[in-house]
RNA sequence: GGGCGCGUAGCUCAGCGGAAGAGCAACGGCCUUACAAGCCGUCGGUCGCAGGUUCGAAUCCUGCCGCGCCCA
């Protein structure tokens, strides 16, 4: 025990401890009855770390030393998540490389000293290269980090999202989803992001205001009698006119019931249309009557779809207008008008048509501006197209009854902290309207899986899907070559081409638990650890982590990943926005660990309650700090008193103050325990320190005399026994929260590291005879009348005090005169009188304190 | 527009059907042989607003107002 005890280093000092000894090594003999299993969230390794998750990820630490204390042996992996756009971008920027997956593999590439101007293009295999050394680095930092952090995960078990476990395993699922029909591909209308020229998924998207114009359009058509009539349509994009394919209005609008059954032709193009009726036409938006482009928005895809309408095309996936003119366009002066919008963007396009539309008279009125939600994919700036293309699905439930009730099912099996959490769940699956898109037209990530045969013309075969044997994951099909088929067939006439696509990072994601368990690698691992026991997640990433996982699991295994699903809440700054970089608001973990010490941004972090968007909030950590500090001089205190070595015996607890602070102890276990096994540290947190302090101003204060010895031997012996007992079992409640210092404390007088010690029993306080907590409350009520005296009137707390006068109920006065000699040494009292008291109020008056 | 959550002391938050709480801050003290990075004490609230249920409401119900998140 050192002189002077400081928080000092203890950080450095017992990580290294932790890991030399193998503290939090999992135990792989032990059975899944024995296990307690986290599906801990991979980290973007891309990014940097921030206070949220230092938040976060020492909440699910508590929890697992908690469940070791508790004897279980805690399977706690770490991953890093390395695949993705953020991951892509920073190798191409780091590197001045770009993935292009047709390129061979070169084994001696090496990148440029410094990135050049022109990105050069490599293989595939060697772009996850490059970023497996770039994320390399990343990790380090990020483990240094977490070590001081003072989680208390096993290193040896970890993962990338990237490595060639966790792509094995990806595209292993994938597959058996193709092979039970749960995974299919199809050519279909495809919401499409023209910057990253890729597909995206409904989970990826978001509706932003969008600034728009109605534009009230001409269409020709005839009236009953035969005489030119126009119809007037209203749009937000007539550069789709070119793409239009139908007019259509409500059934029961009885402007338009004579016109149903119908053509009119388009301005400008001429091109001849049916005006159709369908329920989805809003009667009260625009004219009334839209115009079905193929495609402007999601109705015109269910149009198209419930209608049965051609397909004309004419934007192109970099978000311009097709090159050639289309071939239902017929008449001359329509196709001349085409050939001035080929290869234009959508926004100039916009504009020529307008142009155009004023000039022949077919637009109509003054253009009026309107702001409206428009779909962005979440990380994209221009607004989403629809294009037809050739993707691959999982089904979710979006298409499905059958499976949508199982999913729905499956979240009300699992086990949600806080609760109220599984309504954004229930509501996302409610709210699916399609299968998972899972096929990206990116480049890194891990690929889709597959070739396809092409025909005698070289065109793709898509119903001849060929797979890789099992054995030979991963794969990657713009190198690797599907079985029985050489190297010189590929892109030829009668061969076979590969899968240019990746998969969506969400569908490697939602593998975690298989991808730490080792599913299909080390199955008997998998056995013991699945299905987890939980999963610590944010809340705004339910409806993609957390779904998408629980959907594997349901397809792969019929069983849910995990037991249970603990939600985290954000940290807020001072003016209640979310933390962000753009905000400059951002604090450097590492920074708040030095400043503060861990135990104390720890402490901070677990007075959040489970689910709770909680301030970032420095003075917080101050009172951690203190804490800690309270903990170790506390500890040393007792110890220096000089308690008992080894098991406390409580038989030489005899005081009836000291039973009843064990008593009392013993609730405080008890609430602990049960809050943490309900995944709140917080509660638990709360009711342990608010114990502790008590148990130092009042409780120590109060023993110190007759712990010295300077009463009788027996009133010393048990004053002793429960300090010793009430610091063995105050040290490994803290031990979750503040690991540290709980460990330094401990070691002072135990053997072993405290986080493998077991978790305070609620029997092991227990004493020969029944204690009264009357006596712990009424001292405590005296001795603070005696120094709210002193303080009133400004004297030392050493002050003697002439005389004592206590009225209270005899239960009351009972219960005082079996603590009175410590009440008496700790405030200091000379004489004494206990007085019953008529109405049973306690009233202390206190005589003539002398300086 | 829908779902969910939150409005309690200057600040951060507990309490969620039986006399309004904690910590921080503020203020006044105390060198007290574990701790002055400590300790003792004091001040401080129409529990967002309006109704209702109840013997009793911060707590349950309804409606408003405000804030946040998720989804349209």
């Amino acid at each position: 025990m050192p002189e002077k005890p400081t928080l000092d280093g203890l950080e450095d000092r017992w990580a290294r401890v932790w890991e030399d000894e193998g503290t939090y090594a999992f135990d792989r003999t032990a059975t899944r009855e024995q296990v307690y299993s986290v599906d801990t969230p991979p980290p973007t390794v891309s990014g940097s770390l921030h206070v949220g998750h230092v938040f976060s990820y020492t909440h699910t630490d508590i929890v697992a030393r908690f469940q070791r204390m508790r004897g279980k042996h805690v399977f706690y992996p770490m991953g890093w998540d390395d695949n993705g756009l953020p991951t892509e971008r920073r190798v191409q920027n780091f590197y001045g490389v770009r993935c292009e997956p047709s390129l061979p593999y070169d084994p001696d590439f090496t990148p440029p000293e410094k990135p050049g101007k022109q990105q050069v293009p490599i293989s595939r295999k060697n772009f996850v290269e490059l970023c497996e050394t770039l994320t390399a680095e990343d990790e380090k930092a990020f483990e240094e980090l977490w070590r001081r952090n003072g989680l208390s995960v096993d290193w040896s078990h970890g993962y990338q999202t990237i490595d060639a476990r966790a792509r094995a395993i990806s595209q292993r699922a994938f597959l058996r989803n193709v092979e039970r029909g749960q995974a299919y591909v199809s050519m279909a209308p495809t919401l499409w992001d023209v910057t990253f020229r890729t597909a995206v998924a409904q989970a990826e998207l978001e509706d932003r205001e969008h600034t728009g114009a109605w534009h009230r359009v001409a269409y020709h058509g005839a009236d009953s009698s035969g005489h030119d009539a126009d119809v007037f349509i209203e749009t937000t994009r007539p550069e789709l006119i070119p793409a239009c394919v139908a007019l259509i209005a409500h059934p029961d609008d009885e402007r338009y019931q004579p016109l149903f059954g119908t053509t009119v032709r388009s301005p400008l193009f001429d091109v001849e249309v049916p005006v159709l009726a369908h329920p989805a036409a809003e009667m009260d938006r625009g004219a009334g009557i839209a115009m079905c482009c193929t495609f402007g928005d999601l109705t015109d895809v269910q149009w198209w779809r419930e209608l049965d309408l051609p397909n004309r095309t004419v934007i192109n996936r970099d978000g311009r207008l097709l090159r050639e003119t289309p071939d239902w366009i017929t008449s001359e002066l329509g196709r001349q008008r085409y050939e001035e919008l080929a290869g234009a963007t959508v926004h100039t396009a916009k504009e020529r048509i307008v142009a155009m539309l004023t000039e022949t008279g077919e637009l109509v009125g003054d253009v009026r501006p309107v702001t409206r939600p428009v779909k962005f994919f979440e990380k994209g700036d221009k607004p989403l197209e629809i294009v037809s293309s050739r993707q691959w699905y999982i089904r979710n439930g979006g298409r499905d009854a059958t499976v949508r009730d199982e999913m729905i099912a499956r979240g009300q099996e699992l086990q949600w902290h806080p609760g109220y959490m599984r309504h954004r769940y229930e509501d996302w699956v409610r709210g699916l309207n399609g299968d998972w898109l899972v096929s990206r037209q990116r480049f890194f990530g891990v690929p889709v899986p597959v070739w396809y045969r092409l025909d005698a013309d070289g065109e793709v075969l898509p119903d001849e899907v060929l797979t890789p044997s099992d054995d030979t994951l991963p794969v990657d099909p713009s190198t690797d070559l599907p079985p029985g088929f050489t190297a010189d067939q590929r892109d030829v006439p009668g061969g076979f081409t590969g899968d240019r696509d990746i998969l969506d990072t969400w569908a490697t994601s939602s593998l975690t638990p298989q991808i730490a368990g080792l599913w299909s690698i080390d199955d008997d691992l998998f056995s013991r650890v699945f299905p987890m026991d939980l999963r610590p997640q944010g809340h705004d990433i339910i409806r993609t982590w957390l779904f998408s996982t629980v959907l594997r699991s349901h397809l792969e295994h019929d069983s849910l990943p995990w037991a249970h699903t603990a939600l985290s809440g954000w940290i807020l700054d001072p003016d209640r926005k979310k933390m962000s970089k753009s905000k400059g608001n951002v604090v450097t973990p590492m920074d708040l660990l030095v400043e503060f010490g861990s135990d104390a941004v720890r402490y901070w972090a677990a007075s959040g309650r489970p689910g709770v968007d909680t301030a970032f909030d420095r003075g917080q950590m101050k009172v951690g700090r203190r804490l800690a500090m309270k903990l170790l001089n506390a500890s040393k205190f007792i110890l220096g008193v000089g308690v008992p070595a080894g098991e406390p015996d409580l038989t030489a607890v005899t005081m009836p103050l000291d039973r009843a602070l064990l008593a009392r102890l013993t609730e405080v276990v008890e609430k602990a325990t049960t809050a943490l096994d309900g995944y709140d540290y917080a509660v638990a947190l709360e009711a342990t320190e608010q114990f502790f302090w008590f148990f130092c101003d009042d409780y120590l204060e109060l023993v110190k005399s007759r712990a010295y010895g300077e009463f009788d031997e027996a009133g010393r012996d048990s004053a002793r026994a429960t300090l010793a007992a009430a610091l063995r079992v105050l040290q490994r409640l803290f031990a979750p929260v503040l690991p540290f210092v709980a460990e330094e404390v401990w070691s002072w007088w135990q053997e072993g590291s405290v986080h493998c010690a077991p978790w305070p029993d609620i029997h092991e306080l227990a004493t020969s005879a029944e204690a009264d907590p009357q006596v712990l409350e009424v001292a405590s009520d005296v001795i603070g009348s005696i120094r709210r005296a002193k303080s009133e009137q400004k004297l030392s707390i050493r002050t003697e005090v002439e005389s004592l006068s206590v009225q209270a109920a005899p239960a009351a006065l009972e219960a005082l005169r079996a603590a009175l000699a410590d009440v008496r040494a700790a405030g200091r009292v000379r004489d004494v009188e206990l007085v019953v008291s008529a109405d049973g109020e306690l009233v202390t008056t206190v005589g003539a304190p002398t300086g």
